[in-house]
DNA sequence: TTCCCATAACGCAATATTACGATATAAGGA
DNA sequence: TCCTTATATCGTAATATTGCGTTATGGGAA
């Protein structure tokens, strides 16, 4: 159906997925990737950076506001956006846990 | 288009993008969860422990074997399935290699 | 005011995803 | 052999996502 049962699950596995998608498209990717590397906050230079077109790029920006990663400033005619900490090291934090929980085996499969 | 120009990004980014679908649906999360807290592999136990049909199941574990992150060894009738070592650690370190970038800024947001 | 710039919103088209029932398939046990 | 159990596959329906052109919108500059 291409809708996800998410009441049927649990919170952190929701959250979990909600915040996976922030990652789960190589644009978006490569904004967080642009951000990070841009120290201060970028607009549109995406547009010059990224093969995608204005709308597309603002659509993915959008969903990465959505997803609460990123927040952005609206100065003057452009918008300045940028990680937003809290939710990064949320993020951060969660995958962590997942991917330290793994434990080697003795060699099931 | 619901098309993605993989072709015009890093592969890198790509690849970060593909690991990051094993986490974008609680049910994956959840499958994931599964095999970390059971040390022995499963078969489909999951059928009991999730919210959703076995065809639905069988299909995110196939995704998830696309992906690379999970493994699946015939054995009689049941399949086992477990972790790959191998893409967990790369996704471990991809993810991390990402996370850590973040450095805190001044207040430009 | 009028014109441009950066963004956002709208609407469309194509494709992908999620979910399930129903039907295979394959191996083990009765 | 025939039945059961565990999985996989198929087909279908509903919804989501991706992408873009086009059209708003809002502010600054001329």
């Amino acid at each position: 159906m291409g809708i996800t049962k998410s009441e049927l699950f649990k919170k952190r596995q929701n959250k979990m997925a909600t915040l996976a998608k922030a990652f789960d498209h190589p644009a978006r990717v490569a904004i967080l990737e642009h951000l990070l590397a841009h120290q201060t906050c970028i607009c549109n230079d995406l547009v010059d950076v990224l093969p995608l077109s204005q709308s597309t790029i603002t659509q993915h920006l959008k969903e990465l506001k959505n997803i609460g990663i990123i927040k952005g400033e609206i100065e003057g005619p452009k918008v300045n956006y940028c990680i937003d900490e809290k939710v990064w090291e949320e993020a951060k934090d969660i995958f962590l846990n997942m991917f330290t929980r793994y434990v080697k085996q003795n060699d099931c499969c």
